[in-house]
DNA sequence: TAAACTGAATTACACATGTAAACACAATAA
DNA sequence: TTATTGTGTTTACATGTGTAATTCAGTTTA
């Protein structure tokens, strides 16, 4: 819960990071500069100052390495909490914010606007029926 | 979409006020500041400057009328924008941010979250269909 | 060994945001 | 008419965020 507090606090920048090591796992800073830079045009600095911060938030670990004793000095990233909940507790807010707390109307707007695959409208009738 | 543009740039402590405004209409910012103000805890003060920092963004319409001389110069503030609109915007870019665009994913996860009524699957259910 | 390079850590800096306090002015009450 | 009060306007101020530049410390290279 106290974890809760702090996962609600990734930003817009910052979720790109996440992403990216979600996607991937644990990672050096440098396979995360060039996985983010090409799509965001960002300098490395910034990626790097993001992950910084994402680490004193305590939303990253941060292992710093030197390999065989012949690289650099590399840091290591990994996420603390899972995408999931890191979804969770920010689409919650989001509910609240946004659509005043009314899932129903959350989930008609995106029903409408998300062109969804015949593949993908079965499921969620699937998960429907499961309620 | 130059509006949209502005649109995307309500706050949270703002989407507060944007709610009053949409829920009741056109209203003085006194009768604002008395719909916030217990719900919030906030001071009349903030509610203030959120009005005029959404009428800054082009958010908000104000009118300044002097009744028929007898009262106080009071502020009228007007949405610019249907609450809908700005729903959009801000779906929209929450889906990006933390679903990384996968609609599928995120209406998978508020349908499981979201304890839905009988009534509220009913009607998605056929939102469903009518795709 | 000194220069160049790489990656890490520190510092920067403008603008946004939450949250008002302070000030000003019209209207009303005394 | 003056003091008070309700409302609008201006200013404030810490913190967060986007976005790096700068500096520092090892590593490799000339």
């Amino acid at each position: 819960m106290t974890q809760r507090k702090n996962a609600e606090k990734i930003t817009d920048a910052e979720w790109k990071v996440m992403h990216v090591l979600w996607d991937r796992g644990r990672l050096s800073s440098n396979d995360i500069v060039t996985a983010i830079v090409p799509e965001t045009g960002w300098s490395p600095n910034t990626v790097r100052t993001l992950l910084i911060r994402l680490t004193d938030k305590g939303i990253l670990r941060v292992e710093k390495k030197r390999g065989k004793e012949k690289d650099y000095p590399l840091c290591f990233y990994t996420p603390l909490f899972s995408r999931e909940d890191c979804e969770a507790v920010h689409s919650r807010s989001f509910l609240e914010r946004v659509f005043a707390g009314d899932a129903s109307r959350l989930l008609a707007h995106f029903v409408n606007e998300s062109s969804l695959t015949p593949e993908q409208i079965e499921e969620l009738r699937a998960k429907l029926n499961d309620l």
